[in-house]
DNA sequence: AACACAAGCAACCGCTGCTGG
DNA sequence: TCCAGCAGCGGTTGCTTGTGT
């Protein structure tokens, strides 16, 4: 193996790179302060030009992780915490389709971010799905010794497996615990580490269920909460996108409505047994228009 | 109550590809 | 056309929290 110097994680880790980066990048968990910094100066300058964001905001840090911060836990609009049954199923359809790709799943659930997805698919849907295939393979195992026999058997597509609840419970019958869209995201770290929240009582313990106790968190970038925040609509904050998925500037975070739901194509062959998919693909659009778009049509 | 282990998740790292000079 | 800079992406790490003994 030949030996190379250690990459700088970004450019602004170089030595004589920046001229304002004099002294060590910061590393490890983000402090509320500093949150507030970042979020302040986004809301001045919008999420664009990492590398100016953390020089000018005088953040100890490097581009990337002010990137990252704002990407998977200060931006507005994301939801942390419990994956709905809904998300669970989308995400182990697409990745059966696109593999480990997670920004493209991502784009397919616009509250979650790809780490948040990737690491959901790894801490909990990965052994789900090991257990599923083990399953799987077992009930082939005795179809064929059946057919061995004899017997008659049926085959069932995936995708008729996937609707009904493979992983042996009920996902719908689970509480969605819907986490709000809120600054919080910024709030709630802020209240639990300095105890600065006036609307906070001192004496309440953090919430557990990921929604928040704060009341009124003195700004907010959400625009559903109806808050009294002094900050504009996001679309003000936020550039629009140029094209969802295209490049570095596709926007991934930034979709446009229709990437924030699924289409309904998408819905449809995500959730529909795929027999019944194919007859409604056929009956509703004779031209092949709809089909090209279509996952499994298109293939 | 204390310790060990496991799980979850935020952040880091480095590669890749796009853009503009 | 080439190259440097920048941002996006996916893999990995390590800290924190929860749970069992």
């Amino acid at each position: 193996m030949e030996s190379r110097p250690p990459m700088p994680w970004c450019a602004c880790d170089r030595a004589g790179t920046t001229t304002t980066m004099t002294t060590a990048i910061k590393k490890g968990p983000w402090m509320p302060e500093e949150d507030l910094v970042l979020v302040s100066y986004i809301h001045e300058h919008g999420p664009s030009k990492w590398r100016h964001v953390a020089a000018s905001t005088g953040l100890m840090r490097c581009s990337k992780s002010c990137r990252l911060r704002w990407t998977n836990y200060l931006r507005p609009g994301i939801r942390r915490g419990h994956f709905t049954a809904r998300e669970e199923r989308v995400i182990v359809h697409l990745h059966s389709l696109l593999g480990n790709r997670w920004a493209a799943i991502a784009s397919h659930l616009p509250q979650r971010t790809d780490n948040d997805i990737k690491n959901y698919w790894n801490t909990h849907l990965k052994k789900k799905k090991v257990v599923v295939e083990e399953q799987q393979r077992a009930a082939a195992a005795a179809a064929k010794r059946h057919v061995d026999d004899g017997g008659i058997t049926t085959s069932r597509s995936p995708r008729l497996l996937a609707k009904d609840d493979s992983y042996g419970y009920d996902y719908d019958a689970r509480p969605a615990a819907a986490y709000p869209c809120t600054m919080d995201n910024v709030s709630k770290p802020l209240k639990v580490k300095l105890g600065c929240m006036k609307s906070a009582s001192s004496s309440s313990p953090p919430a557990q269920d990921g929604s928040s106790s704060i009341r009124r968190p003195f700004f907010s970038l959400d625009q559903t909460s109806g808050s009294t925040a002094p900050l504009p609509p996001i679309s003000n904050v936020v550039p629009q996108p140029v094209l969802a998925g295209q490049g570095r500037h596709g926007g991934r975070f930034f979709h446009e409505p229709p990437q924030q739901q699924l289409s309904s194509i998408m819905e449809n062959w995500l959730f529909l047994p795929k027999q019944q998919h194919q007859q409604q693909m056929t009956a509703s659009s004779p031209t092949p228009t709809a089909a090209a778009h279509c996952p499994c049509c298109f293939s």
